[in-house]
DNA sequence: TAGTGGTCTAGACCACCGT
DNA sequence: CGGTGGTCTAGACCACTAA
């Protein structure tokens, strides 16, 4: 394999890539040798255009994207800087490289990564065991258009009384319900959701927001309190008025850090916990 | 055993890397070309030998391990797979890498990762600012040698009735008791810790731990519960008998997975949360 | 200026997957 | 079998730090 014109061309995509520090980057005995203020290295740039085209929607979750060897001639650069840029969005949980397969934008309907983002597990859970063996039920009391509140338009970062799409459920595992939560999502993209929709979807609901809203969440912030539970959470977990429960505030974010949904859990913690580790 | 060293010399340390898909290792036209069941990598051999040489403490934690090209001659491999060893390393948080200066081992002194461990954050804090800028005060109420009980004999991996060290102390932020925990340590490596000698450290117990008991943290598991305050509890925290704190299980682990520490705190989460990253 | 980690390239071969 | 990601090497040059 040779191949390879002798020079660039790259016919193909954005050829905009600037030459940072870049060893082949050519006769370029001018332009400043150093003091370079916003430096960048290629293979971020290409992991820029990469997350971009992720953004834009060319390759869609599940989807296969070009190969290594491919997006190194798209871009004009050497295969082991597209690598570089794979492996950081790999780590980030965007990708998902398969040996023998090829590369996948990731996606919340591999059996995989189910409830990646759901931190709650029975306490008879064993040390190495991760996920929930047990069987889970949903129940929705609500789906409807509403203002935003002071506080969900500051975390969603739109203007208070701005439309929003509000869901309330109740999660059941293995019959008891465990989590009561309010989910709240921004903008027009929802419209459509129904509690209809919601109740005949089977899976997760973020793997339904991608499916039909276009909408992957990406990673999240939590911010975790414990609170007294007042009459009204109490008589819906199955717990007396005043038992501790764990507050979850979730807020998770879509392509290029934006806000897309934010969520307030009540966790029944009796026999359950929320497990974390630390690095 | 075979070959090897068809030049390098390779004077130092453990020349037992088995050759492993790798490119050059050549020589070896025996040794099942295929099919090998417990493969591993060379870097990762690497990454083996370089986590041995930190258990072993033949570089300690604040300290310059050596350079790359010289770890590179030391294995007889090239800077590119050492690279990639300490690369995983440095993301597990073992060790720290400083353009311009060396990689450098990990340690809990640095002002930089100080309570790299504890999540718990003031309400107030901006999106952005990571920690806390209050002032911190500790308490420290016991310290004395016990029988582990069962729960902490299982969690630490020793046996029921042997001797722990458990301290037990009072967190304060802005003057406020905001925690309040109880911390087990195994075996006799912690006998020579007293009352005296926690209260007069400046800086995190694990640095104190560090420095003068040859033990590093390295990584922890987290549970998270909510529950109600007993009278003791709530004396202590300054809050109402019932009312909701944030209880975290951590058990802790020193270099090999083995466990280390374990402690069970209580969080008064009223005006403080425990903030946590989902990817 | 010397030494370190950081980036980039080019090419080889291995492990794994589907056909 | 051909194609994909995974590993390994060798060498070049860049960015940063400290002496």
């Amino acid at each position: 394999m040779h191949d390879m014109m002798a020079t660039r061309a790259s016919p193909d995509t954005a050829s905009e890539l600037q030459a940072a520090g870049a060893a082949h980057a050519s006769a370029n005995p001018s332009a400043s040798p150093s003091a370079n203020p916003s430096f960048s290295p290629l293979y971020r740039q290409i992991k820029g255009l990469i997350t971009r085209s992720l953004q834009q929607g060319d390759w869609k979750p599940g989807e296969l994207i070009p190969s290594e060897a491919d997006l190194a001639r798209r871009f004009g650069v050497s295969q082991g800087t597209v690598r570089k840029a794979v492996d950081e969005l790999a780590a980030e949980g965007l990708l998902l490289r398969r040996q023998g397969r090829g590369t996948f934008v990731s996606t919340h309907h591999e059996e995989r990564v189910k409830f990646r983002f759901l931190r709650l597990v029975p306490d008879a859970t064993a040390e190495g065991g991760r996920p929930l063996p047990q069987p889970m039920d949903r129940q929705f009391l609500e789906c409807r258009r509403v203002r935003a509140s002071q506080e969900v338009a500051r975390m969603l970062g739109i203007k208070t009384g701005e439309s929003v799409t509000q869901i309330r459920r109740l999660l059941l595992l293995a019959g008891e319900p465990v989590v009561y939560e309010d989910i709240y999502l921004p903008g027009p993209a929802f419209r459509a959701l129904t509690a209809e929709r919601l109740e005949s979807y089977r899976g997760p609901l973020y793997a339904l927001f991608e499916s039909e809203f276009a909408t992957r969440m990406v990673r999240a912030e939590e911010k975790l309190r414990a609170v007294n539970a007042d009459a009204q959470e109490a008589q819906l977990l199955r717990v007396r008025e005043g038992e501790a429960l764990l507050l979850v505030e979730r807020l998770s974010f879509s392509y290029g850090e934006l806000p897309a949904e934010y969520r307030r859990g009540l966790y029944n913690t009796r026999h359950h916990h929320y497990r974390n580790e630390l690095n």
